[in-house]
DNA sequence: ATTATCTATAGATCTATAGATAATGC
DNA sequence: ATTATCTATAGATCTATAGATAATGC
């Protein structure tokens, strides 16, 4: 009677032919683009469809609500974020902590036109901040580990302080590359600069060989 | 005929008595709380009134829209930003890099309490971003003016860079401290050393005698 | 026959106002 | 007599649904 995965609300179906599952894809890069550029709370479900050039019953048919148009960004983000701190794993351990440095204060300037929304998902006040809560302990974990990669040494529970710290610059560099907010031209290379004085003073002394 | 100075609605006045004084304080407290809790956007009027025990037609009556309420916020809040530069800039003459580091870095922790609004209000993506913009310039000269009187020699421009970088740790400990974020214990410690170690990278070489 | 699209609108909020009622200070 | 408070509601959005219409692939 039930179809695969059953959803909460009654509406919302998966997509069975190409031309739906373009939809979709239109629709959640729509949703996307508008949750970057004016946050989650002020993206009318009207402006979704209406920006991936669909009538709002077609973005009902495959969301049931706009909570779930956010989780499904949210996954694809995480995916996305899952590879690249994997990648990121396998250069520390060769990496210098300068080289690091430079490694993670530019990881989310390459990412972003990847995952636009991002951000403004990120710091949205309800209560399924769940899945914001587990992209943010994956960052962590990630930063963490390269760290650790990069100076063995390193005690668990300091890589995990200083990751805090430095996944706070990462996001300041994402902030100015953006231009969220009227930025001073040479405060980037002043970031860049600082992130790298505070990893070689923390992770030099606790490199191996 | 029209009352000393003017507002744009019709409905909105000040008060004149001492009951009408105490209304706007309650009302004022009560909306830079809840603003402060579910930022700006989920914030109702109806929930600023029934918070400061009023009803909604009260409220009205002193503030003709909630951006009224916004710019009254941001207004008192730019003020007691203002009264904190000044006084730094006073003590900033005879502190050390180390010193000024960490007056910066507390500062916004310090003020708070008085300021609570200022946060949710500063990231609201609405035209009315004027006053923002007003209060992220005054921070950033009032920091880029200490940094000078710290370190003469240092170049004006450098100063702004280097006191964009600063204002961004400053918010970052401010959202460590208010657990905006789940924090690794020893995070603030390792913020509060990044941003000393950088500050003297950047002005020992400049200070003079 | 199933999947996708459309129009139209119900229902829930939320902002803002109107206007009647109560409390106050010169 | 003026100032402040209240109730009730108009008007504007926005989310979500119903149900009729069009397009498709086994």
């Amino acid at each position: 009677m039930c179809s695969t995965s059953s959803r909460t609300h009654r509406t919302a179906l998966q997509p069975q032919r190409a031309v739906g599952r373009q939809r979709v894809a239109d629709l959640l890069a729509a949703a996307s683009d508008l949750i970057a550029e004016h946050g989650y709370e002020a993206t009318t479900m009207a402006a979704i469809a209406k920006r991936a050039g669909a009538r709002i019953g077609s973005l009902y048919r495959f969301f049931p609500n706009k909570e779930a148009i956010a989780d499904t960004l949210l996954h694809q983000h995480l995916d996305i974020l899952r590879a690249a701190y994997d990648a990121l794993g396998q250069r520390a351990a060769g990496a210098t902590p300068e080289e690091l440095a430079d490694l993670l204060i530019d990881l989310l300037t390459t990412l972003y036109p990847r995952v636009k929304s991002l951000p403004a998902l990120m710091d949205v006040r309800t209560d399924r901040t769940e899945l914001s809560r587990q992209s943010r302990t994956k960052a962590l974990a990630g930063i963490s580990a390269a760290l650790v990669a990069c100076a063995p040494k390193l005690d668990r529970q300091e890589a995990d302080d200083i990751a805090t710290v430095v996944l706070n610059n990462m996001k300041t560099m994402l902030g100015m590359v953006r231009k969220t907010v009227p930025t001073s031209p040479g405060a980037p290379a002043e970031l860049r600069l600082m992130n790298r004085l505070y990893l070689a003073a923390r992770l030099t002394p606790l490199r191996s060989g």
